[in-house]
DNA sequence: ACAAAACCCAGCGGAAAACCGGGGTATACT
DNA sequence: AGTATACCCCGGTTTTCCGCTGGGTTTTGT
């Protein structure tokens, strides 16, 4: 699992729908990307793929934009990251077979390194990540008294 | 941290000449080339690389090649990588400063990710691999009778 | 001397990532 | 109803990087 602009770009515009989730006021694309300095042609791609595999919903027309479908506590950071390479549908995802013996080893351990990853990104919500910027917000406040 | 063919190659490259760690006969890029199915002049890269990440030593001239140059219990699948991607020598790998605050956060939670990925890769030795492609091969013998 | 090997540097080609553009369609406000 | 707003779809372009190749040099064994 990679940091890519992507996933970057998906996940900052989550957090900011993820902040103004209680009402449902939708936001619009160009305002995120203003927000978080994100080309908004891309962010636009970005939020249909988010919107296909559920984790956000739209409204169309004038007063539109976009709002989070669920609720932050119930979206991991691998639900977005799935989300975003699913996508990309890796056709003939081969699983390893029919390799030298050595080559399978190896891959049988990176899909070890996959999980541990995986594991780590499961355990973290959009509510977490809020929380914790939030939290470290206030802490920048009080160094700066 | 990727599978990306390069480090398959480079590990690949050093299970062979673990296999001959005992005596030091040297191994020619010609040789494991041919043996792991690898381009030979990008080969010839990468074990230059290890060999400047002191994971190989070489002896130039006729009847040379390379060599382990540790043993295969003391390298660990995390220092192969490492070496590697440290090679490609990412100018300014910027560390996650002078970021806006949300874009920080989550590049600490890809630290932890980092950090859980390399954790499996340094459990790992290029030993443990060959033990586990012996352990294997034996195996698939008992099913073939 | 000659051949066999590692060494070094430099560039190319294709694929994927990142990023536009244009025309269409639904919705809200007046 | 009409118009402005903003999503929707689909394709094209740019940029970046990985895998790979070539030419020429240096070192060593016979």
């Amino acid at each position: 699992m990679e940091l890519s602009s992507k996933s970057e770009y998906a996940l900052l515009a989550l957090l900011q729908l993820a902040d103004r989730y209680q009402d449902d006021e939708p936001l619009q694309i160009r305002q995120i990307a203003a927000d978080q300095d994100i080309p908004d042609r891309y962010l636009e791609q970005l939020l249909a793929t988010l919107r296909r595999g559920g984790l956000v919903k739209s409204q169309r027309g004038a007063k539109g934009g976009y709002l989070l479908a669920r609720s932050p506590w119930t979206i991991s950071l691998l639900d977005v990251l799935r989300c975003l390479e699913g996508a990309d549908a890796n056709i003939a995802d081969d699983g390893g077979q029919d390799r030298p013996l050595a080559s399978a080893i190896i891959y049988e351990i990176w899909v070890e390194v996959d999980q541990a990853a995986n594991d780590v990104l499961q355990r973290y919500t959009l509510q977490d990540l809020k929380d914790r910027r939030d939290a470290r917000k206030q802490l920048d406040l009080m160094y700066y008294i």
